[in-house]
DNA sequence: GCAAGTCGGTTAGAGTTCCAACGAAAGCTT
DNA sequence: AAGCTTTCGTTGGAACTCTAACCGACTTGC
């Protein structure tokens, strides 16, 4: 029966960008040398409690978690998901963020290993090997994240639903280089990407396919130019 | 008089994360080590064009640069700004982006300081001092940008005026720790921080202030109540 | 002190989005 | 194939925001 080491390793391998360029042997060092552990939650239950501190990186093994942001309303405001391989709380215990703005809870039955990542930041004694690529891995890691947020910023910032439409969607053609590509969301997460309503979102796409603008089928689009807007 | 160098250590000296717990004697060395270039621009000059690559990070010297995003009717949308001791393009060196989303210009006669900085995560053969500490600043300065995206966000994708300005007052009080509080922006500034029309800004706080939830006069803002909404 | 410029509050009307609800189409299950 | 569920498009009216304009308070330069 493979150990919680072993599923790490399994769920991480090959497409993380943090542990990316790590021997397995790497890997099984890194979590004896970060003192990590592991640990499993039912649906529903709280990794990190918004006005808590989170000192420890977390990585997803199995399931999924949402980061998540509750107003006065009990409204629960999802910010973030991350799945099997994936990280959270990588920029608040990079950045030494005190009080958590944000919970964390799971989506599902998980299991997470924690990393305290301060320790590579800040002193290891220990020189080990991976600890450079870590470092440097985390650097892209952040690096991408920041590009992304900077996307997703650009066209919320827009003010209308249809410039936020078309702003995404020339972003992705530019993205995959044709006028015609396929886009990750459905209509109701298109429309919670963008911070619209979906309903609004579905009378706007209409419109601008009557305009002949645009046209597409179930996730499929294609725009009719590749200007900015 | 002082030479580029010179000019360039006094402008981070005191105030730059990335090049935090540097002495001046290795940021000379830095500056070898890296190759780093510096390079003067009039008011309006493009120092990165949308399209082309940025393989460097730059450092503001003096004057300032806005980050723009100019779309299809030639408006130019300022991003971000960078002033002397600050940085721009670092996510997208740090990223490896290929083609360059933005566009960099000079917004004032200014003087850059250009740093490989992948020559510092990839590969640097040169084992020097203040190359940890440069990748780790790094990291805690991608981090923190990372948060402060995350939280403008947070407020951005409120759906009314009075929600965004309510997330991002309560938000305010809460960093201060304190129910009054000034903040940091105009009231154009906070409109456009919050991406709103300035003049529906203006009215929905007169509307919040009639109502009781808040007062201001000036930059001075309190507000009833902690909650987050 | 006065002119010019900046900043913030106000307003009316046009335009946009949200809310709530419904129905059609597509996908799944049995 | 019938029944159930989910997704997507549509619509009307309510609610909200934007545009454009104006005004007063304040600041700045002369």
């Amino acid at each position: 029966m493979p150990s919680s080491i072993d599923r790490f390793v399994k769920s991480v391998s090959g497409r993380s960008q943090l542990f990316a360029g790590l021997s397995e042997s790497d890997l099984g060092a890194l979590v004896k040398c970060l003192g990590c552990k592991f640990k499993s939650y039912g649906k529903g239950e709280i990794i990190y409690r918004a006005g808590g501190v989170a000192r420890e990186l977390g990585v997803v093994i199995s399931g999924k978690v949402h980061v998540v942001k509750s107003d006065a309303r009990g409204n629960q405001n999802i910010l973030a998901r991350a799945a099997s391989g994936e990280l959270f709380a990588e920029a608040l215990v990079c950045g030494g963020v005190g009080e958590l703005p944000v919970s964390v809870v799971a989506a599902s039955n998980t299991e997470v290993m924690f990393a305290d990542f301060q320790r590579i930041i800040s002193q290891c004694t220990n020189a080990c090997a991976f600890h450079d690529i870590l470092i440097r891995n985390m650097v892209a890691v952040l690096a991408s994240k920041n590009i992304m947020l900077q996307g997703k910023m650009e066209h919320i910032t827009k003010r209308t639903i249809k410039e936020k439409l078309l702003s995404y969607l020339s972003e992705q053609s530019r993205q995959k280089g044709s006028l015609e590509f396929d886009i990750p969301f459905d209509r109701q997460g298109l429309a919670n990407y963008l911070s619209v309503e979906r309903s609004a979102l579905s009378a706007e796409m209409s419109k601008l396919k009557s305009e002949g603008m645009i046209s597409y089928r179930k996730n499929r689009f294609k725009i009719s130019s590749a200007d900015d807007f």
